[in-house]
This record gives structure tokens, sequence and C-alpha cells, in this order.
DNA sequence: CGTGGAAGG
DNA sequence: CCTTGCACG
């Protein structure tokens, strides 16, 4: 460095760097928009070439350590002999590199179903390929937005897609596989949005659902497995009293749900067989460490037709399984 | 599951999945657009809360296995007594992650200029302040794009910022640090861009670079330290025949930097202290492996007056120092 | 907080 | 291939 000899060499200020404010052109320098929380939680090992990023929520299911099996009956005393799984994935390749696949495996339930898998049938990985299984894709159009899968051992006499309203059903929300004894509804209800910005269109969901819903129950007894995007009740939601205006807990949806489970005469699985059971989620918030504190809500359900009450034994919330903001949901039914 | 006794359960195909061709939604599914090839490279390790992700390009860098010294002199046999950094980062955040402040450490130049931050001011980590170093930016004014830092143990005696052209002054390429004995240049150039898409702009940034140049040249010497976004000769780029319609190396771009050197009469360091030495790059495409394969380009240089070729001992490109898709260049002065 | 895609390189 | 902001949840 050339000595200065009239400038002494500053110490740095230890907190604020130096600027640029007169024409650096980041006008926006003193108003932070949106700070990256993400940040600096990177750990680098030496001598290995490779970054490995500390996330901060729980990612692998310790499978060994729970029971994946039941001993559930109908309320006649039949053992369970059908096993219908739902997860939400919230994207399902991010989903598969966390191990989601194990879980099917350790599940093993004849029919899985799959929601947000945020990709298009063009760009799904090879893995998705599990022997034993038949799968069906509902992809969005647009890419990597909401999306639905199915895997099932027995091959469904048919399959359909859509809802009947091209704005959603561009989106893959619904599936209808068609059983010998009843019909499966794999949905993605529509999210009403921060700020509730979509709610309008959240609504326009339910009339033409419960719709569809009541048309096929005419015909065979259903079962709606998925994500309703709603909490119902103030029982399946940890802060009912903050959210009523948010998405997911207003009075318009959770009404919504009641008046489906109402005009169907359906059936929901978990709080028919669990009627106090509090603290019961399905999802949580990745923010704030919401599921480690079981700050959740309960979206994801399974509802049936009042005709399969007799079939129906037990509906699981696998809380203990993760690699998504939701947990699977599992119902055992006889059939 | 139902036992179906007229439907036999088929066993599902084996290399395709079943679909939804008829109302899905999803018209793209058959021409793929672009296909992520990160896909699934990711290692679970039981047990542990974290997903660690290998990324195929070499992150870390051995600093204990290379000598960040140097016994160079100047011609007339005068020991170096100033060391200029110079580095493309390609995103501080990440190269701060990956390591990347170590390197100011184990070089310890006096002064360290940063290329393509692509960070605001608003959003610079805790640990850009290095204690013993002053430090300037000059961030775009989009944010996560181009915009540079700089690091510098004596304090100058002025910085000013951008070329006088607001389309480039925005976007944080320049800045100048005056020093007792010379101005130091920090610069980033513009990319002509994929399919020369913005060689248009990038030749705009010549002329009036080189005037600026020169009228600091003509009250004191300049050193110029940055990404000059062209490989001069065909010595400067391991394919010269395929690139020459390639942004970085088509004649206007090689043509202009001559110009500067000739007009300005400017030393490119490197060059001229290892004239012949060829495979002495500074940038690696990320992709295909470039950089194991020493596939690359000269982009990054230090170029100063021909006043300071008596001062000028050395500069070395420092190709086994990672974090980034350009490697620091390092000049070596004795002042 | 985390997923996926877009622009830029 | 890799980085960044972005939309969405």
């Amino acid at each position: 460095m050339p000595p200065k000899k009239k400038t002494k060499v500053d110490p740095p200020q230890s907190s604020s760097d130096e600027g640029n404010s007169d024409h650096s052109g980041n006008k926006s320098a003193n108003k932070p928009k949106r700070v990256r929380k993400k940040s600096a939680k990177a750990t680098i090992t030496e001598n290995e070439n490779k970054t490995s990023k500390t996330l901060q929520n729980k990612t692998t299911t310790e499978f060994l350590n729970q029971d994946f099996n039941n001993v559930s009956k109908t309320v006649d005393g039949e053992n369970w002999n059908l096993k219908i799984a739902s997860w939400n994935v919230d994207g399902l390749r991010a989903w598969i590199k966390k191990g989601g696949l194990d879980y099917l495996h350790h599940e093993n339930p004849d029919i899985l179903c799959l929601q947000e898998i945020k990709c298009s049938k063009s760009k799904l990985p090879p893995e998705v390929e599990v022997p034993g299984f038949h799968r069906y894709w509902n992809s969005s159009e647009a890419d990597g937005y909401a999306g639905l899968g199915l895997y099932t051992k027995v091959k469904p006499e048919s399959i359909s897609y859509g809802i009947g309203i091209p704005d959603f059903d561009k989106e893959g929300r619904l599936m209808i596989a068609e059983y010998e004894k009843f019909y499966l509804v794999n949905v993605y209800v529509p999210n009403a949005g921060r700020k509730l910005v979509t709610l309008d269109k959240r609504l326009q969901w339910n009339p033409k659902f419960q719709e569809l819903v009541k048309d096929l129950d005419s015909k065979k007894p259903v079962i709606i497995c998925g994500d309703m995007n709603v909490a119902h009740q103030e029982i399946d939601i940890a802060n009912p009293k903050s959210n009523k205006r948010n998405a997911g807990f207003t009075q318009e949806e959770r009404d919504g749900f009641s008046e489906l489970l109402k005009s169907v005469s359906l059936t929901d699985g978990f709080r028919h067989k669990y009627p106090d059971v509090k603290g019961a989620y399905t999802f949580w918030t990745y923010m704030a460490n919401a599921r480690k504190k079981n700050i959740g809500w309960r979206l994801d359900y399974c509802l049936l037709s009042e005709k399969l009450s007799s079939n129906f034994c037990d509906c699981c919330l696998r809380s203990e399984v993760f690699g998504s903001d939701h947990c699977p949901v599992v119902s055992f039914f006889h059939m």
C-alpha cells in the first residue's frame, strides 16, 4: 500500500457500510422491502465438494419408530381391508428428495392421493414409478402449481379429471377414480389467498363441487380425500380467534364445508371417530417453527357417504411423517 | 381393497404413466419445455434434520494447500508492497455461504474489488463487515443483478460511482477509488447476452469507458480491476473458433478491448508478464464441468497505466480458489 | 419458511 | 449449471 504520510489510516466504522448515496442508483437502500430471512444458515464441510444447508424444519421421518398398522374394525366388528392415504406433498420433486416415496412403502396403502405436486407430467422424475401401483396425474397447466397424483394397486374402472369449470380444471384440482363399490375423489380445493384475494374464486368452487359429489353419490358411494383448504370448526385449528379473517378459516369457507357435509350427507371420517380430540392437525406453516409447537390446522380430510358408515373403520393423521408442510391422512375401510 | 371378482388386477405398465389426455388441462405435457436437470442429486442423511444437496461444481477451496504469497519484484528489483485482488463473485450471499470471505483472510490483499454481488445494500448480510477494511458498495437498482463491492485497508481520498450513462449507472458497474498515487477503477462491463441480444448496449460502454479512463489517466496513473466480459485474444479462451459469435468473444468486443489498451496506453498485467502462457483463464461456465476440464475464458483483468510499468510486479490468476464461476485475479505492485 | 419457475449469466 | 427475485402457499 502506498504509505500515506498525511492521512492516518482510519479504523473502519464497525457497524455501517460506507455508501454511495449520491449517484449510486440504489434508491431503495434505506427502506428494506422484503429482507430474506433465509440468509446465513449454511455450513461448509471442509474438503468435501458439496454444500450442506441446514433446513429449519424437520424433513426426515423415522419410519421404524412408528406403527403404520391399525387394528380398527367397523361398527359391526369387521376388520379393515382397504387403506386409503392422502397427502398434500407441497412439491412432488422436493418431497421425493426428502424421502416421500419411502412413506408409500412403509404405509403401503391400497390407494395414495397426492395434492400440490407442483409438477407437470413431462417433468415427473423417473422415481415416481413404483412397482405394484398404477399412477395417474392431473397436472396444472401452469408449471409448478397445484396438481394431483394418484397411486392405486387396483386399476380403477375409469378415471376422470376436472370439475367442469375451466379456470379450476386447468389447475389440476380434482380427479375421480371409479372403483367397483365407490367413487374416490382426489381433490385440492383452491386457496383463498393472502389477504383473501382469491376468496371469491374459492367460493365459486363450493356449489359446483357439491353438485358433482351429489351427482356421484346418487350412483355409488363416494370417498373424498384431499386438501379441503378449510379448518371446519374451532377444534380444527390451533388459533381460531386470530384466524377468523384468514384464508382457510373464514366463516364463508367454514359454512361451505358444513353445507357440503349436510347437503350430500357426508361424514368427516376423523371427526366422526374422534369427536373431541384437540390438537389434531394436518397442516402447519413452515414459519415460526409452527409444527414443533403444533400450531396447526386440520385442512386435509377423508369424507365418506353416509352409506359407507358401516364400512368405515378409522381415520388417522400421520403427524410424525415429514416431508411437506402437510401430513398424510389415512383411512381404513372394510369393503 | 374391494376384491373385484370380474376385473383381474393388472400389473402396472413399467415405463409410462397413465394419463389424462382428455380434459386434464396440461396441454404441454408432450412437449417438454425446459426440463430441470438438477433433479435427483440429493442425498438424505437418516436421522438428521437437514437435507444435504450435492452440488455438481466444486465450491470449497483448500486454502492451506496453496501459497498466497509472492516473491515478485519490479523490473528494478523492488519488492511488492501493494496487493490488489479482484473477483467476480456471482452473488455475494451465495459466495459468503461458500466461504468467500475466507479468501479475503487468506489472500489478505490491501484492496479487494468485487463484481456481480447481486445484492442491494439493504440486503447485505452482517458478515460483510470485516475488521481492518473499509467497505464501499455500488449496488444495482434492480435487486439481485450486477453490482460492485470494494474492500480497502487504506481509506481512499475519494470514491465516485458510475460512468455517466444512467442505464449503466443504475446497474452498479463502475466505481473509482482515488488513492494518493493512483486511481483504482473497479468495473463490471455489461455482458452482450445470449444470442448477443445486448451487444449494442455492450458496445455503447466502450467509448464512454475509454474516455473516462483517459481522463483519469491524465491526472494520475490508473489501475483497472474487474470483469471486462471479453476474452481478448485467441490465447485467452479455450475454444476460440466456436465462440467467435458468442458474447465475450465477438470481434467487436475484442477490438474494443484492443482499442482501450492502445488509446489510453494501458498494459494487461497478466499477459504482459506471461505473454505465451496458455490455458490461463478466470471464468468457466458452471455447465458441462467446464472448470474441471479447464474450458475457460480470461475475462477478468488488471490493467495499468504505462506510467505504472516500473511499479508492476506480478499478476496471478487464482484458479484453485472456488466459490464462483470466476476466480480471483491478484496483482502486485511496488508503490 | 419452503416450493417451483423466470431472467440472467 | 447456478444465482438471484418472484408468486404462491
